[in-house]
DNA sequence: TTGAAAGCGTTACCAT
DNA sequence: ATGGTAACGCTTTCAA
């Protein structure tokens, strides 16, 4: 039978191309029930963890499916369920060793509790909203974005549709959705006053996107803990949250008649853009003449050559925080969203003059 | 009559917590076309690009749908037209600036052509078979492996399926899949040529994962390259693609009793840790004292506190051709898959001494 | 151009 | 434990 089927499949190829797809004959829980002598909702069953039927069927359905190379559709099954288990993720600035990272933790956490992960490239600049539309018809059980925002016509769909949202990196203005986040006030406090306990007199920011809450936050942390000390800020450029336009930032900060001697850029990718700058083209050893401080402990931040001094934003546990909230709130609809903040710490190494006596780790 | 069915929705809420997830109501076509008078065909070819319905008849419908707030549910689309538009994407080495990359073209590219990717994390060292399996569960209408290998289970699987696989920086035994890769064997002889031409005499090579059939063409193209001018290979110690365990193949390299004086390492990221050992463990100056040079040309191979010399291999022209080979197979089935070698050429920076005469561009 | 109806491959309820 | 059957939300003939 085996063979008459394949002989059948044959014909049916050589005879007339496939138009529709729906014409690929594809094996089905039905073909599988014929070849075991059962029902088609015992095979159902026996493809469903925890359902009810006898041992001795349960093998005798294996079997067939196993010579039939039977795969149950999950496009099908999602449609009864009522649930995908797909999860739209949109990630900006893939360039920034941050966020693939961070999308390698969420796929693995999300992988983990049996979800998939359908990623949603956001160039910068270009709009998000059609790709996060087309999630929602995906039926994505859940929502994540990391670096990117949520446009409010979005917001309102998935409140609609009951689909739950987490920020990673941003908050948002529309409430109903989670959000996780690292410690970007107080981190960057600290380095506010690391920075003038070390000496420093004339810090200076690059910011990263200005309309992005992270970059607020940390720039009001900053300005706060110079405050503290009686400074304000001594240059403050944008860059955007890209090397080029962080490497530009720091030309201008560089060139300004009294330069600042301490940078605290709002990311380390723009931090390594800076730390290139002064380097190569000002000549500036980083470190001793100027310092430059990050924000993330992302991938190259710890190479020898940058030995970046920054504020660690724990990738994997972001993603953790991220795909535990965003479970929760799929399993218990309706359940409220939770605001996480991530600890991290002052990551101390050589891109800035460590301040006598601050605590070694 | 919105009114109505608002009040109706707002009942049937609070009446009864929805069980499952099926009676958790969502609107559907048959509700547009309710509300806008028509049958549920009509609405079905509304939201079908090309279809035949009249103007006022679409109005009408469209109307509806935006008051409804009805977005046309692609799973059941799927299941009918049996094709997912999506496009199952395995991708290793995530740490790797140039996976990123990549991955950024291919969905880029793909989401023009109307597709989504569904992203498989391939943690190296764990079995990539059950993410794969799942993906085809999902009923992908294609596969992307990047920096991973087929098992031929899967490879099997996928020719049973009709579905086509695209491989990207790996080549196959099992045939039928289409592949795209860079210059390797040509580039490592080339490579080869500008060491030799710059003095070296002593050249060593820091592999990837031995067993990847990329690292397996570009130690045989440095081999032969060496060959041609009468030498061999002064030390080869494996990295597996990964920067500690390239730092590690680096040291002890450069303990060795008479030490190389070039490092051909099989992928930038290797050597960066190479360089970063060098430099920062080794006291050397990289580009005069020793030679160092990669495969990719990835991100932080132009920083100019690298400035690797290195063989190119276009992430986004790779990106391109992948996509493009596989949605030829994926509209034209049975097509014959393509093997196609993205053209790159050596980036000549200064991690590596040039030869007096070579050629600038 | 339009509507009725038959799938698409599952799951879940209800009897047996 | 098992089978029959009605959904799930859509697309696509086939007639009208």
């Amino acid at each position: 039978m085996g063979a008459a089927w394949l002989c059948w499949a044959a014909m049916r190829r050589t005879i007339k191309p496939p138009a529709t797809a729906a014409s690929r004959r594809t094996v089905r829980a039905a073909d599988v029930a014929a070849l075991a002598g059962v029902s088609q909702s015992a095979v159902s069953r026996a493809f469903t963890p925890g359902a009810s039927v006898a041992g001795e069927t349960r093998a005798r359905i294996e079997s067939a499916a196993s010579d039939l190379g039977y795969r149950p559709n999950r496009l099908a099954r999602s449609l009864t369920r009522g649930e995908s288990r797909l999860i739209g993720v949109a990630m900006g600035h893939l360039e920034n060793y941050f966020y693939p990272a961070l999308l390698d933790g969420i796929g693995q956490h999300l992988a983990e509790a049996g979800y998939r992960v359908v990623l949603l490239g956001v160039r910068s600049g270009h709009d998000s909203e059609p790709a996060l539309a087309e999630a929602l018809d995906y039926r994505v059980d859940g929502l994540m974005l990391a670096g990117t925002t949520l446009s409010s016509r979005i917001a309102e769909q998935c409140a609609n549709e009951a689909v739950p949202v987490v920020l990673i990196n941003r908050t948002a203005m529309s409430d109903g959705v989670s959000t996780v986040t690292g410690e970007n006030f107080s981190g960057a406090r600290l380095i506010a006053d690391f920075l003038v306990a070390g000496g420093h007199r004339r810090p200076a920011f690059v910011a990263g996107q200005p309309e992005s809450s992270t970059n607020r936050d940390r720039a009001r942390g900053f300005a706060a803990g110079l405050a503290a000390h009686g400074l304000v800020l001594a240059g403050n450029e944008t860059g955007n949250y890209d090397f080029d336009e962080a490497a530009a930032a720091t030309r201008r900060l560089l060139r300004l008649p009294a330069p600042p001697d301490a940078l605290f850029c709002a990311s380390d990718h723009m931090a390594l853009a800076a730390i290139e700058v002064a380097r190569h083209e000002f000549g500036r050893a980083v470190g001793q003449d100027i310092s430059v401080v990050g924000f993330d402990d992302a991938g190259p931040a710890r190479w020898p050559s940058f030995a970046l001094t920054t504020y660690a934003q724990p990738a994997e546990a972001m993603a953790a925080a991220a795909v535990q909230a965003l479970l929760a709130q799929i399993e218990r609809p309706g359940s409220a969203p939770v605001h996480q903040v991530v600890p991290g710490r002052l990551m101390v190494r050589q891109s800035a003059r460590v301040p006598a006596g601050w605590p070694k780790d």
